[in-house]
DNA sequence: CGTCTTTGACCGGCGC
DNA sequence: GCGCCGGTCAAAGACG
């Protein structure tokens, strides 16, 4: 099945960059301060005047960002409902059941879980094709829900940890055969009743990016909630941040760029759960807070969009 | 001294 | 039945 004709993650910023600049009032002005300071009164009256334009300029300008935002809203909330069709389509496959655990789990769940191999990755822990898995009896599908999470970090980074916000607790480490980077074990560690189990791999193709593996769902609060709350909004910034987040079209995997540390990165931010309808739920409404209720992002886009305009005018002058 | 990490050994599922 | 392989255990060492 084609997921990328269901989820059109596609936000049209910059759908239209060029009509952005040309319709945007172009009435700039002259400022010569020499001319200004020669006769008072008719500098007064030129400098009025030139304020005045300046001021019908801004506020063109200060509209014409009110539209964008907007626009950006409406698209987002489009996206949203969007994914949100998406995954109530597919919530029906994401709590599968099982008997076993071992080996049959990962292959199987993946399959279902995500319908076809992470595009992120792509290393061979893989699924099976739909022929394969149809032979499967679904009563071997596992229980615990399953997530995985791409997250890139330095590539010169040689440990596995990716930092979530939980407290793990490391006990094994293997090579595989599919991957000759070391895949690591680790279990939640946070509360000691806790199932949660994850692995930590490099991915074959960019060892840059870590894949996570989550099997199983916290049986307690996020330790640092409001910690990765505020990382989450902390990731929705504009400009060069390379700080990305991803719903693969293939399924609910997150990829997260921490290539570029900022204070308080400790403060986790991938939250584990993606697989599940209603951590999705809220995983999009995080965004959408972020988003839209965040007057911080509203001025850093209206700033960043701004210092386009200025910088294209002064480029003009 | 308690906690965490490392790492070799062991276990069990799966394919042949 | 056997070997391969992924996953887990647990002893030993490191660390604060």
């Amino acid at each position: 099945m084609e997921y990328t004709s269901l989820v059109d993650s596609s936000l049209d910023l910059n759908a239209y960059p060029l009509r952005l600049f040309d319709e945007a009032p172009k009435q700039e002005v002259k400022c010569n301060f020499f001319e200004l300071g020669l006769g008072r009164k008719k500098s007064e009256k030129a400098e009025t005047g030139a304020l005045m334009e300046e001021l019908n300029r801004v506020s063109a300008e200060n509209k014409k960002l009110t539209e964008m935002l907007t626009v950006v809203c409406e698209n987002y909330e489009a996206l949203k409902s969007r994914l949100m069709n998406y995954t109530s389509k597919n919530s029906g496959t994401d709590q599968i059941s099982t008997t076993s655990r071992k080996r049959k789990a990962e292959s199987p769940t993946n399959h279902y879980n995500n319908g076809v191999i992470d595009g992120t990755n792509g290393n061979s822990e893989s699924s099976l094709s739909d022929e394969e898995s149809s032979k499967k009896p679904r009563e071997e599908h596992i229980k615990a829900t399953i997530s995985r999470v791409c997250v890139r970090t330095e590539a010169s980074d040689t440990s596995l940890l990716v930092k979530d916000g939980y407290q793990w607790r490391k006990y094994g480490q293997k090579v595989t055969r599919d991957n000759p980077c070391p895949r690591a074990y680790f279990k939640c560690s946070f509360a000691p009743s806790c199932p949660v189990k994850k692995k930590v791999q490099r991915s074959v193709e960019d060892q840059s990016i870590l894949v996570a593996t989550y099997e199983g769902e916290h049986n307690h609060l996020h330790p640092l909630k409001h910690e990765a709350s505020s990382a989450s909004n902390r990731c929705v910034t504009l400009g060069s941040v390379p700080c990305s987040a991803s719903l693969s079209s293939s399924g609910p995997t997150i990829t997260l760029d921490l290539t570029n540390p900022r204070p308080n990165d400790d403060a986790k931010v991938a939250n584990p759960r993606t697989d599940s309808p209603k951590l999705q739920q809220s995983l999009v409404e995080q965004m959408a807070s972020s988003l839209t209720k965040d007057p911080g992002f509203k001025a850093a886009l209206a700033a960043a969009i701004s210092g386009r305009i200025i910088q294209n005018k002064q480029e003009n002058w």
